[in-house]
DNA sequence: TGTGTTTTGTGAATTGTTTCACATTATATC
DNA sequence: GATATAATGTGAAACAATTCACAAAACACA
């Protein structure tokens, strides 16, 4: 296994989501075994980026054998530090934090160690100063500004304006058709 | 003005969404003129790259004068194709449908041709497959499973707990502070 | 109007990412 | 067990994105 560069792990990183997300759901339906081909059936992704991803993390398989579809998602759970032991916080339970269907679920399977904000805009930059005295590290932001934050902060905002005008841009410039490729913020789906 | 490539489209595209950002702000504190390194400071985006960016979308400034706010936001607003005539949709009202706050605003503003899906989990692919039949064409979807879509329709998906996970890997992963550089999917902040 | 300074804009160099090509290994079959 | 085959794993090549370096333009000020 490779020292990890900042640069690769991201983008890999970002894979390893959908091969998880794909592996979970072929599990659900029996399936005990992977090839680096039926992860690229499924997810669009070439199979030598899938092999090339798997190397990258030093997620090994069989010659000849595939993966081991729990192997794999062990594996993965690993990556993303399921294991270890984290606290979370939600600050602003209005529309927006009460709507996290799954955030009970995520507090009792992941639980991490970062904060999310969902409260008004206004308030944002507030709360977070809070959070960072308190030795938060992590931020996912709702709110639709741009955090000041210190540099060693990891900041993941999710805003929905920006995802829309996104697609209406790739919709509006037309992108020819060349399968599943761009798995990075936006991508195109295969099957049919 | 250079041929649009995909690829640099798509980085260079989600560093313009954070430029606006910081230009409606700085706008709204009376700002009316930047230079690449104003930019540079407020988003940590190098200036060199700012300057790329803009090139890349044919956006000029005036050499030793920078850039006039107005006219750059303005420049983007056409990016966006906010002055095109669209139609929007979106498909469950339930906890997080109704949760999007500035959806109004969103659909009175940009009006787009793209639906939103924030139906439960189970009914996911069953709306996709409807909105295709009926010529949607950039979907955003909040539900957490990968739709299977022809190969000409954007997908562009917001799921909660990749998000979360992302920030617990970098989290983790603690890579060393090196200013705001990585905007693509996390971003560290600067100031303080 | 001329000179110095600041800032843009963009080819060239560098750095990062994906694809290719193939050696290696595991398995199946005879 | 020998052979054919199917898959992984990874350097090397190709491609893409970012950073560098500097020419060109605009402005300030004498
Ligand atoms: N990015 C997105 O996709 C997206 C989608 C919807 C909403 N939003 C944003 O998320 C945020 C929340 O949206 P909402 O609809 O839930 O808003 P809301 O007004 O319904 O809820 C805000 C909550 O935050 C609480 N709050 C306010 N100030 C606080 C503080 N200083 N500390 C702790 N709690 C505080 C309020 O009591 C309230 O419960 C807004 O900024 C909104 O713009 C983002
Ligand atoms: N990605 C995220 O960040 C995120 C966050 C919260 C929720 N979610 C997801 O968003 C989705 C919606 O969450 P929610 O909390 O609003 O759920 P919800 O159950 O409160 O609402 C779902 C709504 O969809 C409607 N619906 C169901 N089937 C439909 C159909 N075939 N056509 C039209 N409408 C239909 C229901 O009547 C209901 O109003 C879920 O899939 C949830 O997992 C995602």
């Amino acid at each position: 296994m490779k020292q990890f560069t900042k640069h690769t792990v991201k983008n890999s990183l970002k894979r390893i989501f959908l091969y998880r997300a794909c592996l979970t759901r072929l599990k659900l339906l029996g399936v005990e075994k992977v090839y680096s081909y039926t992860l690229s059936d499924e997810t669009g992704v070439t199979s030598d980026q899938v092999r090339k991803d798997f190397s990258e993390f030093g997620i090994t398989g069989n010659k000849r054998g595939g993966y081991d579809v729990d192997e794999l998602i062990d594996k993965m759970e690993k990556i993303f530090h399921r294991n270890k032991d984290h606290n979370l916080v939600l600050i602003g339970m209005g529309n927006l934090g009460t709507s996290l269907s799954r955030l009970k679920e995520i507090i009792d399977r992941f639980r991490v160690k970062v904060a999310i904000i969902a409260v008004p805009e206004i308030s944002a930059q507030e709360v977070t100063d809070e959070l960072i005295q308190s030795g938060i590290k992590g931020i996912i932001n709702f709110a639709p500004v741009l955090l000041k934050t210190p540099a060693d902060v990891i900041v993941n905002n999710v805003n929905l304006c920006d995802e829309l005008e996104s697609v209406i841009y790739y919709v509006h410039n037309q992108m020819k058709s060349e399968g599943t490729k761009n798995l990075d913020l936006l991508y195109r789906g295969t099957k049919y």
